[in-house]
DNA sequence: CTTATATTTTAGGTATTACTAAAATGTCAA
DNA sequence: TTGACATTTTAGTAATACCTAAAATATAAG
């Protein structure tokens, strides 16, 4: 026998980008959103232009975002500021945190990784 | 002006899902399997049986933590043997430690760490 | 050599993602 | 009102992701 078909997989609620915090931080621009935020709460101008892609697609990623429970958005006149809401990423913190006894049973610096050890 | 486009856009290397931890951990069937195999290397098989994709499908998503870094393999007669290798997540714990400040200036039981630096 | 076992790889399909350009919405100001 | 500004939403597209079934590879055993 090849394979055991495991069921007829109804491709349905895989959760997707939205709502899931793992799916909203995989994506290197919305990394790159949350880290300007950690700077501060901006308008959507102003992430838009260190950013490399159009104003749409900004406000695409930044729904998301918010979706994911990452980001808080207020109105200031025709403007939206944007502020990191890092609360959501405590799920993701404690699951990576499973793993830390693995790379470190000492804890360094904290502040160099990026290695190979083997 | 509506947009402004800000490069011809050759969407040519977004990383992808190998070899980008972010990406690699994104897939929930992922995170279950590096979670099986923190309770202790495992052949492919027995890895399959808990997870309800086919053989082919985790054999695939194996080749994608390894190539992220996040899994080692090991033959064993005719088995190949995966084993946890935690530290590549080293670099995702770094990221989402700038945050932890944000939602606890306190750090009670999450991990425990002494993050510090601020 | 032949067959069984264990896993990987390939081929093909469908869903989701990320992007752009353009249209729509909402707000401020003359 | 009219028009400019700030942002969101829509429509359409190309690339990617994940999955299955089946074929291919590799090792072990009779």
């Amino acid at each position: 026998m090849t394979n055991a078909s495991p069921a007829p997989k109804s491709r349905g609620k895989t959760s997707g980008t939205g709502n899931d915090p793992f799916a909203a931080i995989a994506d290197p621009t919305r990394r790159a959103l949350l880290d300007m935020l950690l700077e501060g709460e901006q308008p959507v101008a102003a992430l838009v232009d260190r950013v490399d892609v159009t104003f749409g697609a900004v406000s695409q990623h930044l729904k998301i975002l918010r979706e994911a429970g990452l980001v808080e958005r207020r109105a200031a006149g025709r403007q939206r500021i944007y502020s990191a809401r890092a609360a959501r990423l405590a799920e993701v913190d404690a699951w990576v945190a499973q793993y830390r006894r693995f790379w470190s049973e000492k804890l360094d610096t904290l502040g160099d990784y990026l290695d190979e050890t083997s």
